[in-house]
RNA sequence: GGGCCCAUAGCUCAGUCGGUAGAGCAGCGGCCUUUUAAGCCGUUGGCCGUGAGUUCGAAUCUCACUGGGCUCACCA
């Protein structure tokens, strides 16, 4: 693996960890020191005295050392735990000769333990005063450079923890996605939801419109799909009677990288009976305006080179609309196949995907084969406009299998997709409860998937049987966390706000 | 998967017209007892991503491969 100089910068700290090791009596990666406090606590401490100086408050810290700075007589070192950086001041008139050689033999990157009393430099920053010092793990291969850090995107994916050790940018990415999920499993909480975990394996492929990782079960000789949703299995869970839950986790899809998708990425989805999808816009518009308020400070964002702002109420449209301001659709081009597909020629729909549709519908309902049409229209022309938070709204039923139908229009459905700089954030409905209707969507994704769509469903026998149970009137709705986690950090790509995207293999 | 771009010391980067490579940081040896990217002096460190080709001669030009970045497509 390592070669030339590396190999010896490698060699001198395996030295100087032999070295340490006879201090210690044979001792190598000693266990037994114990911090009185994280240096954060420390930090804490020393802020809430004036004087700490005379006050001769003792602690004892451990951390990576970060830095070194000697002076021959005198050396400062700055130590990082998960909670802050504090300086460590080593002065050799005072400290024994042992504690002096275990400095000198010190690298960069180690982890070490101090004990001393806290204090001010000249300068004002708050400073251990070393009395006693131990190394507890070396740290046998050099960091990258101290002030330009670790830029290599490929090596701050692959050691993502030398990135989390180097740049400090990067740590509070991670920080901040945990404060954004523990805001969200707040906000559920607090409204009455509770967190549920259900099956990542499944044996039926369901609830989107995904490509699916497979894999198998060797014991039960079973093929099984790395889950693409957990919708269906929440779904039946409110069957149960649990009729507000929600769930955070992976979900993986065999599709395309790019800077907004890894094949594996989370989402919460959760499900609340007896409310529709105007009560989750609402929902959504609070969850974002609360959000952005408690991690940004703020009621704007800066992503994407746009100003995006959460104040005003969310721009509500819906698909149709969108078509008739952004695409001049007229009513005939909903309805008449012919003219639908003449305008998805118009707006550059490929050939391809216009065939499959074509083929799908032959014979069928025009006005659904003119909706799915137009669908890839909005897509082409409309998402571009949407740059402020929007909830694109009524969807055409025969591209939403498991919402439930417009009681005006039933060729349309109670959804809504959520849309912040051309970027879908979420997915909502009022859910469809019908067990009869449902059957018939399924049967017509097969029907999809007979006729090319990879991406379409299979037959749930079991969650048919769970509706025919009953299923009070619910809606349910899933967001993408990475993608709000961009937005809350302004990053551009997706595997900045994943900790370990998914990479080629190294070599 | 398509298009464009990138790969030089442990890290961050220079390298002109094709003449076998340089800086800063880190490291090592000195000086320095409150530094803040400490400073000063000296110094080690390279199969220039891999493999072919063109050429008297390749980090530099060409092709292929590997990995990565950006972008388009698919999607969330």
């Amino acid at each position: 693996m390592s070669e030339g100089y590396e190999a010896e910068l490698i060699q001198q700290r395996i030295e100087h960890l032999d070295e340490l090791t006879k201090l210690e009596n044979g001792t190598r990666y000693p266990n037994d020191f114990q911090p009185s406090c994280r240096i954060g606590e420390a930090l804490a401490i020393a802020n809430e005295h004036e004087d700490i100086g005379s006050q001769e408050i003792h602690v004892q810290v451990a951390g990576r050392a970060i830095s070194k700075n000697s002076f021959g007589k005198a050396v400062f070192i700055k130590l990082r735990d998960q909670t802050g950086t504090i300086q460590a001041y080593f002065r050799q008139n005072d400290l024994p000769e042992l504690l002096f050689s275990r400095l000198k033999l010190t690298d960069i990157g180690d982890i070490v333990g101090v004990a001393g009393t806290l204090f001010r430099t000249r300068t004002g920053e708050i400073t251990v005063k070393v009395s006693d010092y131990r190394v507890l793990s070396k740290s046998q291969r050099p960091l990258p450079e101290k002030w330009h850090g670790l830029k290599d995107q490929e090596l701050r994916q692959r050691m993502r923890y030398v990135d989390l050790i180097v740049n400090e940018e990067s740590r509070q990415v991670f920080i901040t996605r945990s404060k954004i999920i523990k805001y969200i499993r707040d906000f559920m909480d607090s409204r009455g939801f509770m967190e549920v975990e259900t099956p990542m394996m499944h044996p039926v492929l369901g609830g989107a419109n995904a490509r699916p990782f497979k894999t198998h079960h060797n014991a039960l000789d079973m093929s099984l799909y790395l889950r693409i949703a957990p919708e269906l299995y929440l779904k039946r869970l409110v069957v149960g009677g649990f009729d507000r839950v929600y769930e955070i986790n992976r979900n993986f899809r065999n599709e395309g990288i790019s800077n907004r998708h890894n094949p594996e990425f989370t989402m919460i989805e959760f499900y609340w009976a007896y409310a529709t999808y105007l009560d989750l816009m609402d929902l959504t518009e609070e969850l974002f305006r609360g959000l952005v308020k408690d991690i940004v400070g703020a009621e704007t964002v800066t992503f994407r080179g746009h100003e995006i702002d959460f104040a005003p109420s969310f721009r509500r449209l819906s698909v149709l609309d969108g078509l008739r301001q952004y695409a001049g659709y007229e009513e005939a081009d909903f309805n008449d196949p012919v003219r639908a597909a003449e305008k998805a020629r118009q707006y550059r729909v490929p050939k391809e995907v216009i065939e499959t549709i074509q083929k799908t519908h032959a014979g069928g309902n025009d006005r659904d084969h003119a909706l799915e049409l137009a669908m890839h229209v909005f897509e082409e022309v409309v998402e571009p406009h949407l740059i402020q938070p929007t909830f694109v709204t009524d969807f055409p039923a025969v591209v939403s299998p498991l919402s439930r139908r417009k009681d005006s229009d039933p060729s349309l459905v109670d959804r809504f997709e959520f849309y912040i700089a051309n970027a879908e954030f979420g997915n909502a409905f009022s859910e469809l409860n019908d067990p009869q209707d449902q059957a018939q969507r399924f049967r017509d994704q097969l029907a999809a998937k007979a006729a090319g769509d990879a991406e379409a469903m299979e037959f749930d026998e079991d969650y048919i049987r769970a509706l025919e149970y009953g299923l009070p009137p619910t809606a349910g709705e899933g967001l993408g966390i990475d993608r709000i986690v961009m937005l809350l950090t302004s990053r551009d790509n997706i595997r900045d706000v994943i900790l370990f995207p998914l990479l080629r293999p190294e070599g």
